[in-house]
DNA sequence: ACGGGGTGATACACATATGTCTCATGCGAG
DNA sequence: CTCGCATGAGACATATGTGTATCACCCCGT
């Protein structure tokens, strides 16, 4: 039975997340260490440090996507779809951020996965602009990279405690939609 | 004399922003051989890795200083100071992006400076709100992670060559201040 | 011409990460 | 019970980065 195998592979990809999303320059050492395994046997799965990490890349991919899908499934739209999207990924944030600091998209496997998922949201906000979500005129890429780049933001935000993850979500949704500017509908007194 | 020696010195973080910038695994002695300087002269200015990528994070504080002093020097307003200023930095990004991934915040040097710095961008949001630029209701740390990483993202654009620097630091200040949503005012026919 | 400081080249010592191999062990399947 | 397989532990080899010391050299100002 291979079941001995398999618990092994995902208890290091496990570790592995534990350990390089708090100090991303781990050795292989330290990760098999707390995986509870011994350094050989993490050797026995990933081929060296690169293995490991691109797979890690790709578990992280398949589990956001699990979790999008989930939270989308039943959106009215698809701006509706990008902001709850935006709220499922939040709080897997923190397990995987680090790999943006990973050479992870030299493994071909992995550099298809991004791409794959970049499509799909270039797709999803072009989508969003047909129903007027997005202005036209704003590059879909600049859509895309604000988008990101303020899930870090609000990654940053919950991690230093200056926000709840749905709070830093509302702010960033905000600010991609109609932005910081005081809202001029109501005044007080 | 010690005109060689600063020479050699500034040579060194010349060579240190042009090569970790595009390679941050870089070597001690490729960065020495990148500036032109045995290794052993390297190791006569900084102690070791750790020092000289601080001293490379003090030279860009105060080099970005400069740039945005320059710029915001004839602001009429707060808001405005911060519109100029993200677009005085942005051509400077390159340079200097890396450094978000290297662990200078431990240096005590650049932990103050950077502290001073993001007291300054707190109350430089706080006065644009005052003004009326922002939301009162939004955090000002929301703002101020909105604008650091708004302004990565123009850089990853202008990195991807799909905009240049002034329409991508044009489309991070309208992300931040008003959104992407369509303008309402006019539409033709 | 002379002397000195900064320099490059080189050798050396050392730490760490990595990859491979061997061997005894434990545990489950048959 | 016995066999086989995955494992843990450890030894070993290697590569790389790093820090230091030495020495000859060259340019500079005196």
């Amino acid at each position: 039975m291979r079941g001995k195998t398999v618990s092994s592979k995902s208890t290091i990809l496990e570790a592995g997340f534990d350990l390089l999303s708090r100090n991303p320059g781990a050795s292989l050492a330290e990760i098999a260490a707390h995986a509870g395994v011994g350094r050989a046997t993490l050797h026995r799965h990933f081929t060296g440090r690169a293995d490991l990490v691109a797979e890690m890349a790709l578990v992280a991919s398949s589990e956001l996507n699990t979790a999008v899908d989930a939270a989308v499934q039943d959106a009215p739209t698809y701006a509706e779809g990008l902001r709850v999207a935006f709220r499922a990924m939040l709080p897997l944030a923190q397990r995987y951020m680090f790999l943006g600091t990973e050479p992870v998209e030299q493994d071909p496997r992995v550099a298809a996965t991004y791409a794959a998922e970049t499509a799909e949201l270039y797709s999803d906000i072009d989508a969003a602009k047909a129903e007027g979500a997005f202005d036209t005129d704003v590059p879909t890429a600049w859509i895309a990279q604000a988008y990101e780049n303020l899930l870090y933001a609000s990654w940053a935000m919950v991690a230093a405690e200056e926000a709840t993850p749905n709070q830093a979500a509302d702010l960033a949704w905000r600010t991609l939609t109609t932005g910081l500017k005081p809202t001029e509908k109501h005044h007080d007194t």
